[in-house]
DNA sequence: AAAGTTATCAACCGCACCTGT
DNA sequence: TACAGGTGCGGTTGATAACTT
């Protein structure tokens, strides 16, 4: 090897930015069946052209069943103050002792609401000692604890899909096979004791499952029924997904690790 | 209705730590 | 012990939705 440490992956040769459903997909598949014990290999065994750890973090942060989605309750906002003061900016020992919330969400809580929030209510005592941070970032910090959108701060209407935000909403097919995914994952995990499943979390599922019988019939129920059942299963799910939104991807042989010659250079 | 501003969140980046050789 | 690779973590950014003027 040359002098330095090699980067994760070829950033050339890897897809960047947002997560399409197909990629989604690939990747909860892969990891049902195999798990994800090699991140760094699993982009070239599951077909995905994604950099290992962009992989991980879209599992950790989005995929993954026991994610808990939607709005943080007064509960957890009040727990993760107290465990801030504690903690600091661990974000991830914080996570911890929410289960379901990931390091990366109660950071996004932490900056673009309680931060603010501690802020105004101790505005009163200017930068007084407790955890909120008067640094650099204040700049915003200034303008915005005098002029925060208090309609906003807790009834956000979270779009719980996820990321994709524009197309989902735009493009049925798009949106359903994400719904579908999403309530797969639920269905592939009810039997596991410890996990915790989000039914509560995403409201769109239920809807989608109320609006979607035929889509049930076709896809779900067969895919719950069998559920126990191997790859083969999977298999016939992607394809009858792919034949229901016309993908038909050329790389019908990307499900299958091992046999792809990818050119992702996560490796 | 349009333009500008702000808030939110998913994703990326780079560093640190851990582990195996 | 040193080194390299894999993983996790925290900071930061960019896109876009939501809101205001």
């Amino acid at each position: 090897m040359g002098k330095g440490r090699a980067p994760c992956c070829d950033k050339t040769k890897v897809k960047r930015g947002p997560w399409s459903p197909e990629e989604d997909l690939k990747l909860i598949s892969f990891i049902q069946k195999f798990g994800h014990e090699n991140w760094r290999s699993l982009p070239k065994q599951s077909g995905l052209l994604r950099c290992g750890k962009s992989c991980r973090l879209r599992w950790i942060n989005y995929l993954r069943p026991d994610v808990k989605r939607g709005n943080f309750t007064a509960e957890e906002e009040e727990t993760i103050i107290k465990l801030h003061q504690n903690y600091g900016n661990k974000w991830s020992r914080i996570a911890s002792q929410l289960p379901g919330r990931t390091d990366n969400e109660i950071k996004n809580v932490w900056h673009t609401r309680l931060r603010k929030r501690l802020v105004q209510s101790s505005a009163t005592s200017p930068c007084s000692s407790n955890s909120v941070s008067c640094g650099k970032e204040d700049k915003s910090q200034a303008e915005g604890c005098l002029n925060t959108k208090t309609s906003q701060d807790f009834t956000t209407p979270v779009s719980s899909g996820g990321s994709y935000n524009s197309n989902q909403e735009d493009d049925p097919k798009i949106g359903l096979l994400f719904k579908y995914s999403a309530f797969n994952e639920i269905i592939q995990e009810v039997d596991k004791p410890d996990l915790e499943i989000p039914f509560d979390s995403d409201p769109d599922i239920w809807s989608f499952l109320d609006s979607s019988n035929a889509l049930q019939q076709s896809g779900a129920n067969e895919f719950r029924a069998e559920e126990e059942s191997d790859e083969d299963e999977v298999k016939k799910w992607f394809k009858h997904m792919e034949s229901e939104l016309e993908l038909e991807e050329a790389d019908n042989e990307h499900h299958k690790p091992g046999t792809q010659e990818s050119s992702s250079s996560c490796s």
